[in-house]
RNA sequence: UGGCCUAUGGUGUAAUUGGCAACACUACUGAUUUUGGUUCAGUCAUUCUAGGUUCGAGUCCUAGUAGGCCAACCA
């Protein structure tokens, strides 16, 4: 396997030496836990794969389990779309697991603890608990009910999950150490009352487990052996460790918690909680709107999963900050899309080429290649007549050596056709060409194999015959931010850095087979990118994202020039 | 005298655990090309700083410097 050339990252060094001190291979388990209050983001993306990546290395099983201890946020539409993008990524996960499932046995577990004088109710407002709880540079001082006896402790814990307490009324906290230089060891809060319904357990509990107390013992129950977060969880795990030790038995699996950096990407955002608000507030029509880092807008931009899952291999795992080039995806989606999208002609800025010395009434159907990347795709036939379409940008009156395209004079070959030479043009009263009249030379037919087919013209243009023409609408996106770190500057908040022009709408024309794509159907359109089918297409009007486009190496010499 | 974490090209990761700083992206050269795409070849580094140990330090030691995280009844 081209695997054991591949060097390891820091967490897989973690699993072998565990392997190397005598860890039983067949006890690895991991799992994804996102918590069902968003989407799915590209930063997620990393997760998924290293975990499922690790159980695949591995050939261990990986749980999906939803982080659902806070019904005030959580939905089931999230659940949904959660589990469609895990599998669209392209991973199995072993069992469906929710915390909500371990509510019965989190709480014999607290009662557990209360009975031991390792937890307690208190009853002050959150107000008086901050204040107690002291700074980082301050440590903090203990609650006045703090001893409380275990009797009152159990009699009021159970008051509280029977609903006879106010939201906010009581807590449970854990006995630790109030002077602790970890802010998370000072008592934190175990449960708290919520009179809210959940989207799975309804309303068959007042309280609701805190992720600390839920999340380790999560794992714990499920025997996860290597338990993977982001960063700004270090700090908890002393407190993961900590109720772990109160309750782990001997002869079975004590997880442990390992934490990674997360992945910023730049001229975007990676944070749920910023997504909603570009949401919320209109900024982009959904979650799902193909300029959204997430992986429903990825997927409806036209990425493959291939592509997300090469860049969140290529970018690794390590523990410092970091914020990943967005050229790099986008190199990802060209390098999949290369070798997959088959290839079609479309015009998005159309001008009139009317090629004088063809026949009126004749038609031609031309073979064309469907892609040169993949020999197996085969070839579809075309149709070229008297009048075509081409790019506005692909033509010029006048232009100097370097610009290898149409120009007054001038010979470029039309791909899959023929060479033409533009001989003279029209134009409106502002002065703009409407229309370029070209002759032809009948003997250049592409793959005629005669002479004049292989005569070498610079410049290969796409275009696309009016008489057979398709329409569509064509949406280009732009990135979301024109800023690369929009949400790390101190004094501007990220939505200042919002890109305005980050959708066009243009009218194309395509090539009359393409008006039998199917949503989600993905093709190169010839010298300008990749494009998809939206879901938005009806019978009558196709509609197409770009997803990226090609590099334009012309687009860097003209902008240079300037 | 709060605690914890991190520093390797413009970007992201490697470096057989002390032995020629490697891979990918970007950018730039050039070749090929019926996509200015693809492909191919090449160019781009005082490993945060200063000392030290060593035949030899990105890696070990000491002292700094810079950045990040922690004071939700969020996860």
């Amino acid at each position: 396997m081209s695997e054991a050339s591949k060097s390891l990252n820091f967490i897989e060094h973690i699993v072998e030496e565990d392997l190397r001190n005598g860890f039983d291979p067949e006890a690895l388990r991991f799992r994804f836990p996102p918590e069902p209050n968003g989407y799915l983001h590209i930063g997620h993306a990393s997760s998924i794969c290293l975990n499922f990546g690790l159980g695949l290395r591995y050939e261990a099983p990986v749980n999906l389990r939803f982080d659902d201890t806070n019904p005030a946020k959580e939905e089931t539409e999230y659940v949904e779309a959660i589990k469609r993008d895990v599998a669209w990524l392209g991973f199995e996960w072993d069992q469906e697991c929710y915390a909500s499932d371990y509510f019965q046995q989190l709480y014999d577990w607290a009662e557990a603890l209360i009975e031991r004088g390792l937890a307690y109710v208190d009853s002050q407002t959150s107000e008086a608990m901050a204040e107690q709880k002291g700074t980082p540079t301050q440590a903090g001082t203990d609650s006045p009910y703090r001893d409380r006896s275990v009797a009152e402790n159990l009699k009021l814990f159970r008051e509280m999950k029977e609903g006879k307490h106010a939201e906010g009324s009581h807590v449970l906290r854990a006995k630790i150490d109030m002077a602790s230089p970890n802010m998370l060891m000072r008592d934190p809060v175990m449960y708290r009352i919520l009179h809210k319904a959940h989207h799975r357990t309804n309303t068959d509990w007042c309280i609701y487990p805190m992720y600390d107390w839920t999340h380790g013992e999560s794992d714990y129950i499920e025997q996860v052996s290597h338990s993977l977060c982001t960063l700004e969880f270090k700090p908890h795990r002393p407190l993961y460790d900590w109720f772990l030790d109160q309750l782990v038995s001997k002869d079975k699996l004590r997880p442990k918690q390992r934490e990674f950096a997360r992945r910023n990407i730049s001229h975007t955002v990676v944070s749920k909680r910023k997504l909603l608000q570009l949401v919320e507030q209109g900024h982009v029509k959904g979650w799902d709107d193909p300029r959204m880092p997430t992986i429903s807008g990825l997927r409806r931009r036209g990425s493959t999963p291939a592509a997300i899952r090469n860049f969140a291999e290529t970018i690794g795992i390590a523990k410092r900050d970091n914020v990943v080039d967005m050229n790099l995806l986008e190199f990802h989606m060209r390098e999949d899309l290369n070798k997959v999208a088959p290839r079609v002609m479309a015009v998005l800025d159309p001008l009139k080429v009317v090629i004088e010395n063809y026949p009126e009434e004749q038609e031609e159907w031309l073979e064309a290649e469907n892609n040169p990347e993949d020999e197996s795709a085969g070839s579809r036939e075309i149709p070229f007549s008297k009048e075509l379409w081409i790019e506005q940008s692909d033509f010029k009156e006048e232009a100097n050596r370097k610009f290898f395209r149409l120009k007054l004079g001038g010979e470029v070959r039309l791909k899959n056709a023929y060479i033409i030479k533009a001989e003279r043009v029209d134009k409106d009263a502002e002065g703009n060409i409407t229309t370029v009249y070209c002759s032809y030379d009948p003997k250049s037919k592409s793959g005629s194999g005669t002479p004049e087919s292989q005569r070498k013209v610079k410049g290969t243009l796409h275009w696309v015959s009016a008489k057979h023409a398709g329409e569509a609408e064509v949406r280009l996106y732009d990135r979301l931010f024109i800023d690369p770190t929009p949400d790390q500057h101190e004094d501007k908040d990220f939505l200042d850095f919002v890109n305005e022009d980050s959708l066009e709408i243009v009218k194309a024309y395509v090539e009359p087979g393409l008006l039998e794509a199917k949503a989600g159907d993905r093709f190169q359109f010839q010298r300008l990118g990749y494009f998809c089918v939206d879901p938005d297409s009806t019978p009558d009007q196709l509609v197409f994202n770009r997803t990226v486009t090609l590099r334009d190496t012309w687009a860097k010499i003209e902008e240079k020039a300037k």
